[in-house]
DNA sequence: TCCCTTCTTTTCCGTCGTCAATAAAAGAAG
DNA sequence: CTTCTTTTATTGACGACGGAAAAGAAGGGA
């Protein structure tokens, strides 16, 4: 075992260099003079700000060859280095574990899957160091050094003290994930609920990028909600928030396991849907891709549980953009698989539902692959990483 | 008229200075060691930040008498001077406009009211300007000079540009108020929508002092929400934001003004409750006064109408709480003044309907005079006299 | 009276970012 | 082919802000 102590940390000597360096990685390649522009800094203060970050090898002068030739002098394009350092992303669920190797670019490298028979949390983190493990020696092959270790679970998670406090899938009460993992593995360890960190992956490397208030939704088993406002992640006080698979659309509606009736969950969620479909169509369907491919026969009865599905869910979006007023709002998870089933729907019932212009807020959609998951607990294992000095 | 160059502007030379000066304002007397501990700065710092501001007038040497006799020096307190300056908040709605003048604490020393005739925006602007002038003069018998006016406007209000966008109840769009008004009273202007000034007013000197995340849920003709997230008033992309009033809480509901069905507004409004007392028990109540008489008579139809009104502010709350998680809400309004008829539903709805630990949020009620809102508005005015600077 | 404790101020100093001047790297003009 | 113009990047001097440490101040208690 490495020693914990031994893990470089980042040079962020003053926040002018975090700030500069955090505009480059979210923006990509960019000249000093834009980097200022954006950051409100001058010019001088990014040259030197991007110094010691070019010297520690995080930022590289890189050529975007498509340059126009333009008048003066040409500009010098300052990029982050991707293959610098490595960060490993693990998401747990129930039933498997999704590991990533992602580089500093938060570029996935290398994904793996195990699957897990034991919740204990002890045999969860001997799976997860051993994933861990293995995803370093991949690193190792690489020549590059992984530098951090991020945990996704879904439920109550404290990051800052890096603890779950409860997890329904996994039946965690209070389980120092983040010292725990951090003894096993010698990596600096951060830890954090799924859906907040697919939003911060979002929010620095995807669809968020340079918005100060945005929501992402997650369609699939749940219905959950990232958020940001004023440019952070929104944690709530007692670990809730973004429960908008909780949010009751119809208090008529089926029984949530929640206790209430008709949240977006007991209406779309994936077993909502399943065991809907066999209620109206009476077919025996085992899952959602079963469901989904019913529907896809084109039976009206399947159809029409997805386009209730749809309703439910544009009524929940409606609701967070309502209370909210985010720039945008970006829509993702597996359930997306059934997209087209739905997208109708979800946008006539958010369109009919938002309140004067809020119904202007875009409405974007991303596919989500299972890895992303994992790959949004690495992006949180980098933003760690950045902000280890400051 | 006086020039809107002659009004003297605070001196927050650097953030420490505006940092030291928000704490102080809404932490009451503290000892400069104990403001150095909340602002995270050396006591010297503090010490520094003090000084200008005490030359200035804005901080005095205040004596909490009630010291118990510690060990040691005994500690100085640090307390803002009210006396030292004035501002003007108004509340403009559609048949009144109500103008306050408060001290630099907030505190009310006067309050008018004016009935309002005209909508059409010149007419409301000699209004306000009349009432300015009127408050002012009382000012100049305090010998106190006026720093600034506040406005509060019901609807889509920019308050970076003092524009308002649209107000339903007045009819206006794109009117550029603050301009206007600057013109005409001489005074830097601030305009923000009514909510979100009382939600400022409750963040800088009410029962959010202090906390990073709190709901203000106001109760009356309308319902409606002030969100403050990461320490920051929620303004939204597209000026809505915190309309609670619009969340379904029944789809199967009464319509409401904003054209879907079962709105907490179409329940809980005060139209909503007249409307619904009026139906139920066949009385003809003429307004909320008569239906609040007949409930308390005790009327087991119009009791009724009050408690489902609560259920529904309850489940908008719950609604509120899941999605952001606050540390604290608080209820206010005109409407509180029904509280002991539906203070059990709402209670009872909320605890119902939110998520898990969600329900650990402390439910504050706090009565509101009407004058409230226009102290709102001289709490936002105070606000951008203190930023001015920044 | 002297010491002890706690709050406050002073002095010195390092750091960070801006300003203004300068260098650099082109194309355009003559 | 030089010189100018334009735009980007860098350099070095400067000033301001906040921290550390030490000294000062204002009491109580021994």
């Amino acid at each position: 075992m490495r020693s914990i102590s031994r893990t470089e940390s980042f040079p962020a000597h003053t926040p002018a260099v975090s700030q500069v360096f955090t505009i480059v990685l979210s923006h990509g390649p960019l000249t000093r003079l834009e980097v200022a522009r954006r950051a409100g800094l001058s010019a001088a203060a990014v040259t030197k700000a991007v110094r010691p970050l070019m010297e520690a090898g995080y930022l590289a002068e890189g050529a975007d060859q498509d340059a126009p030739p333009a008048l003066g002098r040409p500009a010098n394009l300052v990029r982050v280095d991707g293959g610098r350092a490595l960060f490993i992303g693990v998401k747990v669920t129930g039933d498997e574990i999704i590991g990533v190797l992602a580089d500093l670019c938060c570029r996935i490298r290398v994904a793996r899957h195990v699957p897990l028979t034991d919740r204990d949390p002890k045999a969860v983190l001997s799976s997860i160091a051993d994933l861990a493990q293995e995803l370093r020696t991949e690193a190792d092959d690489l020549g590059v050094q992984v530098l951090g270790l991020g945990l996704a679970v879904s439920g109550d998670v404290d990051r800052g003290e890096g603890v779950v406090r409860y997890s329904p899938f996994l039946e965690w009460r209070d389980v120092r994930l983040a010292e725990l993992a951090a003894m096993t593995t010698g990596l600096p360890v951060t830890v954090d609920n799924d859906v907040r960190a697919l939003t911060v992956a979002e929010q620095w490397f995807g669809a968020g990028a340079g918005l100060t208030g945005f929501a992402v939704v997650t369609v699939g088993a749940g219905i959950g909600c990232g958020l940001v406002v004023h440019g952070q992640v929104v944690a709530g006080a007692h670990g809730v928030a973004g429960e908008i698979g909780h949010v009751v659309v119809d208090p008529a509606g089926p029984l949530c396991h929640c206790g209430n009736r008709g949240c977006v969950e007991a209406i779309a969620g994936d077993a909502a849907i399943v065991a809907r479909v066999r209620e109206v169509t009476g077919v025996q369907v085992a899952d959602t891709a079963e469901a989904l491919a019913l529907a896809h026969q084109g039976d009206a009865g399947a159809r029409e549980v997805y386009a209730r599905a749809g309703e439910a869910i544009g009524r929940g979006i409606a609701t967070v953009v309502n209370l909210f007023g985010p720039e945008r709002v970006i829509i993702s998870g597996e359930g997306l698989a059934a997209y087209d089933l739905f997208a109708e729907q979800i946008r006539d019932s958010f369109a009919e539902a938002a309140f004067g212009s809020a119904a202007r807020c875009d409405v974007h959609t991303r596919p989500l692959p299972f890895d992303e998951w994992a790959r949004g607990a690495a992006a949180t294992a980098i933003q760690s990483f950045i902000r280890s000095d400051t």
